[in-house]
DNA sequence: CGGACAAGTTTGCCAC
DNA sequence: GTGGCAAACTTGTCCG
């Protein structure tokens, strides 16, 4: 029988496993270090005199001005192929 | 008028802003990236035949432990001060 | 017109409405009191002469250290079936 | 040496401890079991067709509402001594 | 799209 | 009473 699926255990299955696991799990802590990193550049902000709750906000809406400006050069670029392929 | 809080910004006062504000942009696209690295991490065990929900609990449940492991130090603590035994 | 999704409520809905408010309101009762307790319990603890403080800590540290018990059960578990082990 | 504040350990102070720490336990169980009944009455109004979205903020605005009133009352009694204190 | 999980936001509590 | 800490609630994201 095959160990696709893993579903009878292979030693090597069991080292792949191990692995995978640390490898989200390193990851997982990098993110959560810049999670953190963060959120210290926010309390540093906040002692210098910025409203915190402010500054998300203005971060949030950024982060969706940009988001919006990245589809409005998708919609363009629709629009160029869709009249590109008109004039070929 | 004084610059406190920052109601109205002076020339300083905004040249901290953009530094604060790009800072954490470039923190928060550092963070997406590894959350892409994770979902890859995910994305090819699936191709080698792992079940994706599973490791994700496995994952999950790996963290609440390490997290467990930690609390039950800090009781061990608790309970030698609630109990007026000095651990020092 | 139908009443799906309750746009425009029929009478029915409005009574059903007024249920659901009430039901919800009425378990928020319930939950604050039982906060109310809980904190007169905190509060005669510490006229007794327990640090409240570390009370709290002590409640949290033993409320993780029960989830973590049942987490390292779940994993055992979470384990046999990644690695296609058949516990039943 | 006297047992205020348990700093050092009697027997009798280790079981009131151990009474008010399962006193707080039972509440905080049942306050959680609340919380989920509520969650049920959420979950159970969205089949019927209900909005939770919507549902929760109209409980929010009853609540604040409740609150008015009961700060208006208030309001109302101190103004009323106030005049009670001039007419005497 | 609907439910599960994580992130963010808000609220309450305690110490100073 | 103010500010920081911890818990709760809400919102958003991601997978099935």
């Amino acid at each position: 029988m095959s160990d696709i699926g893993h579903n009878s255990l292979g030693g090597s299955a069991v080292e792949e496993l191990r692995s995978i696991v640390e490898r989200i799990e390193r990851l997982e802590d990098q993110k959560s270090d810049i999670a953190l990193d963060i959120k210290d550049v926010y309390t540093e902000a906040k002692s210098t005199g910025f409203d915190v709750k402010t500054l998300r906000k203005l971060v949030a809406l950024r982060r969706q001005d940009a988001e919006s400006r990245k589809a409005a050069a998708a919609m363009l670029e629709t629009y160029a192929q869709a009249l590109g392929l008109d004039l070929i």
